[in-house]
DNA sequence: CAGTGAGCGAGCTTCCGCTTGACTT
């Protein structure tokens, strides 16, 4: 009997897929890549070739170990790493590390699939092939020329700004997105127009009609200036509000198409104001198993980090026979309309999608941590949604006549729901008009009002997270795995900081952008990824060597961190300085970033070494001493609030502390939420925040 | 969700992408 291995990237594929196929195959993870360049240098010689020098990756050293007591045991070895450039790398690494390719007794293969379904797995086996070394070969060029980047032009940071700081070709240039865009708001000019509602009464009902300035007949009029509205208006003055015109018509909505990675985190944060971060966290532990009551551990939804909207056949399947069964025919999606949201030929995971979509959310919910549940949710939501009929509106657009003047009102009704039974977006929830009784053209409305409003043009918005990877994807920036990952790397050099959820550029940020559009204005170019990616497909389908590419990048960039080096002034970013006062020497101290956090040091450093903690005031007295109450944190990272005289005065809570009094018995009180709570629990008393 | 609270820390850093933990911002 055949001892056969599989191997594969992810630990949590392991078990599905060993039950596919049987106790005559061993079914072991990677985790990932196993080899790398080195982290201490550059990992080639430009003297020699640019032969890459791969090593074990640290961490991955036991894998491995494991990896080869179960290659002994086999006579057939199929490598199963996923079906992309990557995945191709990820074989072929294996192949070395492993020395498959010197083991003549056994036989290697490399097979894929893009979908956990036992038919995928069977069939993958049927059809094995040798390691695609060109695609291995567009792999090796990314990753050369991302070192390259990131490992010649980081140094030049250091020398020219600060120390620990980075530069690459995918974290500069969301970097410099974010620039752009502070700029563009910048540079924004607002511009004053107006607008103008005519709000007629319905016979028999409280409910309004809202009707838009249009015009006159002939163009559509914007107002821009006051003086402009007035004129309207005195025109419009004693004037009859006349129906010339209605129009019936059926508006419909398309239901929404599953998840990827990027689409997730975005209505992740829309919707439960979840960072990239977070969502992923989240998303990782529905996929890798929940036990839920019943059914054991079992993962939850698909593959998180996918950029396809491809579902399996038999989930298709399954999805329409539960919307079938639970809201009629009538809601099920119609084939050929859900043909078109099948993705590339060659993407390697499905779509994020529930594993079985029987288990609806309340159905695991007692299972569920809250986030949890919150996410399978959204996730559950969209997934069936997608495989529902369009939503489908009937819309009047009538013309109303006033003298001269036209206005246009539009009323909607949904006269079926479809995927709205299911899953609502934001912007579907907006009310319009509701026309009660029926309108006859020519029919006087009656006027209850003008309503006239001034406003201005709107800058761009600051980027959030969503926004930023939403604007990444549509580059072709990052991929699934990295777009958490990078934003956490911006925000970790401190180039940008997060407030609400909009993203700013720092003074440091700035300043890095500025270097890198000066000395490497090709490299932080939008573009630049997209004539990568050209390159690389080159080289994948054998037209192109890798060398070439590499050859004909690394001399050119040599140069311009040579140049840049030599002629670029260094850059001092002032630390912020704080007014507390150092009690060695008597300079006002400045904040610095070490490990934990922000904290004060002496800026005599290093001929006065004086540090203390940053304690950042809220402006509250304390209770118990009458000094300021200072933000502290657990050394697990929670936030607390204790007094600045501590250890003298021990006042400690975890509820931010109030300046206000408890009328009912004195004692001070806490914030919770838009509450204010006495702290005394035996008074009990609570009031709401008043408004300011 | 409930229970939960500290005093460190400034010189060898850095990339992207594949994967999962360890351990905080």
């Amino acid at each position: 009997m055949a001892n056969n291995l599989v191997i594969v990237e992810s630990p949590a594929k392991v078990k599905t897929i060993k039950k596919f196929l049987g106790s005559t195959y061993e079914v072991d993870a990677s985790n990932g890549h196993v080899r790398d360049l080195p982290k201490s240098s550059l990992g080639f010689d430009a003297e020699h070739d640019y032969e890459p020098k791969y090593i074990t990756i640290r961490g991955k050293g036991d894998i491995l170990a494991k990896l080869r007591k179960e290659v002994k045991k086999a006579d057939k070895i199929y490598l199963a790493t996923d079906p992309d450039r990557e995945g191709e790398a990820i074989s072929w690494h294996l192949m070395k590390a492993l020395k498959l390719d010197e083991a003549k007794d056994k036989k290697v293969y490399r097979i894929s699939f893009n979908e956990i379904t036992k038919n995928a797995v069977k069939a993958s086996l049927k059809a094995p092939r040798a390691i695609d070394m060109n695609l291995v070969d567009a792999q090796q060029t990314r990753r050369m020329l991302d070192r390259m980047v990131g490992y010649r032009i980081s140094p030049l940071l250091w020398a020219k700004v600060k120390r620990g700081l980075s530069a690459g070709r995918v974290q500069s240039v969301a970097l410099r997105m974010i620039c752009d865009r502070e700029e563009e708001i910048e540079a924004f000019i607002p511009e004053e127009y107006w607008n103008l509602e005519a709000e007629f009464s319905q016979k028999g009902s409280k409910k309004t009609l809202n009707a838009k300035f249009y015009g006159t007949r002939d163009e559509k009029i914007a107002i821009h200036k006051k003086e402009e509205l007035d004129q309207i208006l005195a025109a419009l003055e004693g004037k009859a509000y006349v129906v010339e015109d209605i129009k019936y018509g059926e508006r419909s909505k398309k239901p929404p198409i599953p998840f990827t990675t990027s689409t997730l985190q975005q209505e992740a944060s829309k919707v439960l104001n979840f960072s990239t971060q977070k969502t992923m966290r989240i998303a990782q532990q529905l996929y890798e198993g929940v036990d839920v009551k019943g059914h054991g551990t079992i993962g939850l939804i698909t593959y998180l980090r996918t950029d396809s909207t491809r579902i399996a056949d038999e989930a298709d399947a399954a999805a329409r026979a539960y919307v079938e069964h639970t809201f009629g025919t009538d809601y099920v999606l119609k084939q050929d309309q859900a043909k078109k949201t099948t993705g590339k030929i060659q993407d390697a995971h499905e779509a994020i999608r529930p594993t079985d979509i029987t288990l609806t959310p309340t159905m695991v919910k007692d299972s569920l941590q809250r986030d949890q549940f919150r996410l399978y949710q959204l996730i559950w939501k969209r997934f069936t949604a997608s495989r529902m009929q369009p939503a489908v509106y009937t819309t009047t657009s009538v013309k109303v006549a006033a003298g001269d003047y036209l206005f246009t009102l539009a009323a909607s009704k949904l006269s079926f729901d479809g995927f709205m039974s299911v899953y609502v977006q934001e912007d579907d929830k907006e009310a319009g008009n509701a026309l009660l009784g029926k309108l006859e053209t020519g029919d006087v409305l009656s006027l209850s009002e003008l309503k006239p409003s001034q406003h201005f043009t709107q800058p761009p918005a600051h980027y959030t997270e969503a926004s930023l990877v939403k604007a990444m994807e549509e580059q072709g920036i990052g991929r699934p795995s990295t777009y958490a990952p990078t934003i956490t790397t911006i925000l970790a050099r401190r180039y940008v900081t997060k407030e609400n959820k909009n993203l700013y550029m720092t003074e440091l940020g700035e300043a890095v952008n500025g270097i890198m559009k000066k000395c490497f204005p090709s490299i932080v170019d939008l573009s630049f990824t997209a004539n990568m990616e050209l390159l690389l497909d080159k080289v994948a389908d054998g037209t192109v060597k890798w060398k070439t590419i590499i050859e004909n990048f690394y001399p050119d960039l040599d140069e311009a961190v040579a140049t840049a080096e030599k002629t670029l002034e260094s850059v001092k970013i002032a630390d912020e300085v704080s007014d507390v006062v150092c009690d060695v020497c008597g300079r006002n101290m400045v904040v610095k970033y070490g490990p934990h956090g922000k904290f004060l040091a002496c800026p005599g450093f290093p001929d006065c070494k004086n540090t203390k903690p940053y304690l950042e005031k809220i402006g509250v007295a304390c209770p118990r001493c009458g000094k300021d109450i200072v933000i502290k944190k657990t050394k697990k990272g929670r936030r607390y609030y204790g007094c600045e005289n501590n250890p003298e005065c021990d006042f400690m809570s975890w509820q931010k502390p109030s300046s206000e009094r408890c009328p009912k018995c004195g004692s001070y009180m806490v914030e919770k939420g838009s509450k204010l709570l006495c702290a005394n629990e035996q008074c009990g008393y609570t009031t709401n925040i008043k408004e300011k």
